[in-house]
DNA sequence: CAGTGGTCTAGACCACACT
DNA sequence: GTGTGGTCTAGACCACTGC
């Protein structure tokens, strides 16, 4: 990866290389290797990676190259540090990032006043993809998916009423007792029961008047206005593992988000 | 900032400070002194900063430590790197990030095969701040604000109605003439006519029946869901300088979001 | 105490943009 | 060519954690 002489870009020069190789610098190559090794599964959410040190000796750079690789994974929550201790594979089984991708919070108070959301499960099945559902998972038209349909009450009060689409080649035997008895996120349980690990998703936000079976999940009159979130949620590589259709009702509590 | 001698955290040792200072590392601390030269003035919007190294002779630090300051100040869209140019403050006046706050996207096709937004200037007054607007504003309840009503056409259809409020004392005696004439959005015309650089904002997003008023705007049958997006925008020092309350349809657009 | 991430420096060289 | 940001290294020391 360097030679011993402290000229860099080696992978770079060449006096002909066949096709002009796109300059990228060392960390960025670095960090390309990190993501391999994470991806193959070498290092499991929550356990700790190699020190710096450690990796840079691995790949024979400095510790300075490895920390900037390290630095855009921690940006891009693929890794989480911790000073004196070391860094570790980022996860969604742990207390404080219990909802990392939920952006509905309550207008009065905060999380912690209102408890812990309750979950019920209505439905969970395997069906055959629609085209819709196809081409937001990357699958072909009438593969096998995991359908879910779930409602969440926030301080009692049924709030969020959603469908979830799973590719069952990933998701093998899921059952509705799983969903319901595993305690943290669905990500969570994702990751613990299937190994399949969540890293970013995309969401799309519409005003919609309820349709006919939101209402009564929800408890509101047919029409009543709600936020439709439609998310896609990816693992390494921008792979999609999952699609949720959420219907929030947005009197009492808002989607918040932050710009930049 | 620094002695000669290669001993860094000068500002934190002292046998025995007042106060136990929490620790400021010195790339923070420079960090803190650009940005204080940012709100000051001394570098307008658009213009480029000092270089790495001039500013590193500036405050007798490494170049590196500069580079650490500034790489923050860059994350958090203040500053713009451009690599072989140099470093320029930020700004709401170019071509390439014409709507930096806007999170409305078509369903299809992109933002250009659309073409520009329409405005549309309803309303533009000077009013007395209500509690709620007061409170947004982090003003007195009663003082002046300015108030203006618009209306927004995407692809030729009335898509985002929107009320907006700013402090008077802040922005002096705009009229509906520069709103309707100034080419870009609105907070380039803050930054060019009023001074006011706008560097963050904060969303909260409903989903609403169309209320009177608003349903002619967006000539819809009132009770028909839109989303409603309340916006603070803020300056330096989380300063706000505008509230806004949009209506945005959602039918042929949708708001997105990304979850990292 | 040793080990980890975090900060800081100094110097060299690369990639890019203007002149 | 000159100047700017961008990359890389090597080494020193600081701050936090846990043995």
């Amino acid at each position: 990866m360097a030679t011993t002489a402290p000229s860099y870009g080696d992978s770079n020069e060449s006096t002909a290389s066949p096709q002009m190789a796109a300059f990228s610098p060392l960390y960025s190559q670095i960090k390309t290797l990190i993501l391999q090794s994470l991806q193959a599964g070498e290092w499991k959410p929550g356990e700790a990676i190699p020190s710096e040190m450690d990796l840079a000796a691995r790949y024979r750079v400095s510790q300075g190259t490895v920390r900037k690789a390290i630095d855009e994974l921690a940006a891009e929550n693929l890794v989480v540090r911790r000073q004196g201790k070391g860094t570790f594979v980022a996860t969604h089984t742990e207390q404080h990032v219990q909802y990392r991708f939920l952006r509905l919070f309550p207008d009065q108070g905060d999380l912690d006043a209102e408890g812990p959301a309750q979950r019920r499960i209505v439905d969970c099945k395997k069906i055959r993809a629609s085209a819709d559902v196809a081409r937001s998972l990357g699958i072909k038209t009438g593969e096998s998916v995991m359908f879910v349909r779930r409602v969440l009450s926030l301080g009692g009060v049924p709030t969020i009423a959603e469908d979830i689409w799973l590719p069952a080649a990933l998701f093998k035997n899921m059952t509705t007792d799983q969903l319901a008895q595993y305690k943290g996120s669905t990500y969570g349980l994702y990751e613990v029961e299937f190994g399949v690990r969540t890293v970013r998703a995309e969401e799309k936000v519409r005003a919609v008047a309820a349709a006919k079976g939101m209402d009564e999940l929800l408890a509101v009159e047919p029409g009543t206005p709600v936020l439709a979130v439609e998310r896609i949620a990816y693992t390494y590589n921008d792979k999609p593992v999952e699609l949720r259709l959420g219907h929030y009702l947005t009197d009492t509590h808002h989607y918040r988000n932050e710009l930049g």
